[in-house]
DNA sequence: CGGAATGTTGATATGCCTCAACTAAAGTGG
DNA sequence: CCACTTTAGTTGAGGCATATCAACATTCCG
């Protein structure tokens, strides 16, 4: 978690020291299982340990309509601590260890520590810019650069927090998923999966991105990642 | 400002008596005038006296991504406090009056009444469920429901903020800006506004949208207030 | 071995985009 | 005050990107 803080906000020592006293209780989740849903009042953030969750909308039809994914070290439902109904559900995409930090511990250790209420401040604030290049990018781009995109961002993000290799990344989604998250048919996000391939910038299969050619890749997703609001980080 | 903070945070005298004490300066904008552009770094936060305006990214091809737009009272660019560099551009929608509120005065405000800061967090929170519902208002909804749901939202947040008429709001979008906003043609645009009319569900010209029928834009736009975490509002 | 979940492919349909022409209103300069 | 230009909105025709549907392949798992 301080890490992660860290790779976009400035922490002293007495702010990490203040971190490690957060009481937490861990659970493991299985694929597809909801940690909260739409319409609850949730008692503590979540913190992903492993694996990615992610966050969606129920449509009136019974689909989904994804709205982010989150890693190691996000907190996927920080507004939580200041929202108190839930306006989507939380949900784990692969297997994932996930922390819970009571909201009272939360509030208490940012009246001792002022700065760490403001990087977990900066921590939504950075959340609400992906969702703002996600309606960019669901809006205004064609199929082939809003899936670059998405990966562009996935890995670009995984590799700031370390957890991607060198050129390969970790991603439990299947082709639903991608579709529900950019609003495209499964059998189109098949073919520009293809078309993905076909260009040597990026091979997805089986819950696993590789990343042939940062450039390219980056190149056809338009991908930009000032909006990330990340310390530098060398792509590949 | 306090009666907008009040419409979804508590806030005791002390705390309302701090706003009174932040230093402003006013100016006044001209339709498509920016406030503050993409990549440059914000001093002070803009609050809405009068007026709309929009916030949006700039696209390869010149046009633009519109992602929200801010009402009398809304602080459209609040995530500045902690985020350096603006990712996207804020512009005045029609003619609009902004004040301008320090940095520096809000922080020091926060540690004289913490109340204040999570009102602003909040605040900021509501931002980020409004982005998630656009992403999934133009991922996900066909032409038609996704433009009455855009005017269910500006309306109800208007009467939330009692700058609506009874049945009637001040918008000043043309066909081309409200293209931007929802990722739709032009004409596409206007065909999807004649639909609405004749549904009898709400009229839009020369930048007034009428409300004919709540009911029947509130079933189209399949809209559900929830999302906005205000106190409840009568919409008509 | 059967069944479920996931991915793949082709054929067809359609919603929306693009383009282009036209109207109407508003602003401008002689 | 009137031609002229500009801007915003309107309409129709045609095309295309993507959705939908259906069949089939593959893998996994009990």
């Amino acid at each position: 978690m301080a890490r992660n803080l860290r790779e976009h906000s400035k922490l002293g020592p007495e702010d990490v020291e203040q971190i490690t006293r957060l009481s937490f209780i861990v659970r493991q989740y299985e694929p597809n299982e909801d940690l909260i849903r739409q319409g609850e009042v949730p008692k503590a953030a979540a913190l992903v340990l492993s694996g990615v969750v992610g966050r969606y909308h129920l449509l009136g039809n019974g689909r989904r309509q994804y709205i982010s994914f989150h890693i190691v070290g996000d907190m996927p439902d920080a507004q939580g601590l200041f929202i108190e109904q839930m306006d989507h559900t939380v949900c784990a995409m692969g297997r994932a260890v996930i922390a819970f930090i009571p909201h009272g511990d939360i509030v208490k250790a940012f009246k001792a520590r002022p700065p760490l209420g403001f990087a977990i401040w900066r921590e939504t604030l950075i959340d609400a810019a992906v969702f703002r290049e996600a309606i960019t990018n669901n809006s205004a781009r064609p199929v082939l650069t809003r899936l670059a995109h998405l990966f562009c961002e996935l890995f670009y993000r995984a590799r700031a927090s370390g957890v991607a290799q060198q050129n390969a990344l970790d991603l439990p989604l299947n082709l639903v998923q991608l579709g529900e998250a950019l609003g495209m048919a499964i059998a189109t996000v098949n073919r520009t999966l293809q078309r993905l391939r076909a260009s040597g910038s990026a091979d997805f299969r089986d819950g696993m991105l590789t990343v042939k050619s940062w450039e390219k890749l980056a190149a056809i997703g338009e991908f930009d990642p000032r909006y990330l609001h990340l310390k530098k980080v060398s792509p590949l």
